[in-house]
DNA sequence: TGTCGTGATTGATCTGGATCAAAACTGACA
DNA sequence: TGTCAGTTTTGATCCAGATCAATCACGACA
């Protein structure tokens, strides 16, 4: 199913009228390692905030590509939606991370991008990404490694649903999650999911019913505790175990 | 979603008329829309030439990394290999094409790289890359295109694997084939597989066995003729229809 | 407060692909 | 030319996860 010409409304934030210079830049993913000159002009680019409600979306697959999106909070998924109406995630996305990147290949956005909760990203004109990139080199070969950083993401992803089985492919599903918690300095063993069970199972190549049992499973052994979308990690060590001895999905 | 969707453009070079320095520029994917001058500029970045022979390695996992690699010739393999001896095919690469995008984000490779036969690849150091890249910001541009092109080509990877079913999947590879043979000359019908049935189960997420049964069932409803490695397409259209829900192929 | 719709769990059954096994084929090389 | 190791095909059986189905839990809202 094609997405419909309103689309572009979507994209359209020339009404937004941003209040904050930088966007609180330092929260981003980009400004690692810049100066105070370089952030400065990093955040005359990235001015434009925008909000989206939990169920709205960010973009659509098809929608001409103009900007990357930097997550400044919230959740989001993407995900490609096929003609039968089911729907394929690749990928769940939290604070600091970069979304848009699949789209610099055709200058149309391959998928869509969802809201799992109320969100905030900051939108930065791609064309002025690439300038700016060319006065800071550090900026550019970050951001270069932000690609790259995806693409290995993406291959663990490839070896999860190539070669892992149903219970191991949650396990590194949670551990990926428990990890990217801490680092954003939330518990890492107790925390809530905000996608259903037909998500994770559509990201993991599973069915939510083989999903549900795989949690039981887990619990039963005492490894977490699940209720609901709640999810406490009890034994983080033999969910590793789980996982089989692979550091994929990073 | 098909990986390799708009390689026709990624390929088209024949408007560009340049001796280069060694490496044959022009069969390169890089230089793409550069001028005489840009073209030279490239040239003596990309200078050093590499020769692989069937079996050997091109870089392997937790080597350092410092140039990408395009292929000038032949054919080869990307894989990641776990602890426990589980390996993922990432990919397969033929000639024009870009390896390396996924050491950039640590500094080292991720993945191992392999001739499937003799190959011949043109070094280009990525730190050299970068600071051309600023001088000339097409070369920029469509570096910037060619990672956002391989994050795509693994999110169609990560639907195939999460979504197809055994013969879908094999349909699906044989179509990319033969697309890819197509844009560099080569019959899109008629071609010889170069990597092993085992090889081509890991790319797809199944077994050598399930591979082999697949072949067979396309080539008992006349869809295909299988050789040993020999492949000739009968039908492509039956063959398209087997892909299954074609909202993934571009 | 009750009703409704969505999401989650659990049980029963089915099946596609894995696994186990054997034979045939291929190509490299002595 | 024969040998041998690796590759491919095919058959028989098994099982993890899909599918079908019932029930439960919970929040939104009239």
């Amino acid at each position: 199913m094609l997405p419909d010409t309103s689309l572009q409304n979507h994209l359209d934030i020339s009404h937004i009228r941003s209040s904050c210079a930088s966007c609180s830049l330092r929260e981003l993913c980009l400004p690692v390692g810049l100066n105070e000159h370089e952030i400065q002009v990093l955040g005359d680019v990235v001015s434009h905030k925008r909000k989206i409600q939990r169920g709205g979306y960010l973009h659509r697959a098809g929608a001409k590509f103009q900007s990357l999106f930097a997550i400044r909070s919230g959740f989001l998924k993407t995900c490609v939606l096929e003609q039968d109406g089911r729907q394929q995630v690749t990928g769940f996305h939290m604070t600091g991370e970069l979304l848009g990147l699949d789209a610099i290949s055709t200058d149309t956005h391959t998928c869509d991008a969802v809201a799992l909760e109320d969100s905030e990203v900051c939108e930065i004109p791609f064309a002025k990404l690439e300038e700016i990139s060319r006065i800071i080199p550090s900026l550019m070969r970050h951001f270069h490694k932000m690609m790259s950083r995806e693409i290995v993401r993406d291959h663990g992803v490839m070896l999860l649903l190539g070669s892992m089985k149903a219970e191991e492919r949650l396990a590194t599903f949670l551990l990926n999650l428990s990890r990217r918690f801490l680092v954003r300095g939330y518990s890492e063993s107790d925390f809530n999911l905000r996608m259903t069970r037909e998500e994770i199972g559509s990201y993991l190549g599973l069915k939510l019913e083989t999903v549900s049992r795989a949690f039981s499973k887990l619990q039963d052994e005492n490894i977490i505790t699940v209720d609901n979308k709640h999810i406490r990690i009890n034994d983080i060590a033999r969910l590793r175990m789980k996982m089989g001895n692979s550091s994929c999905i990073t």
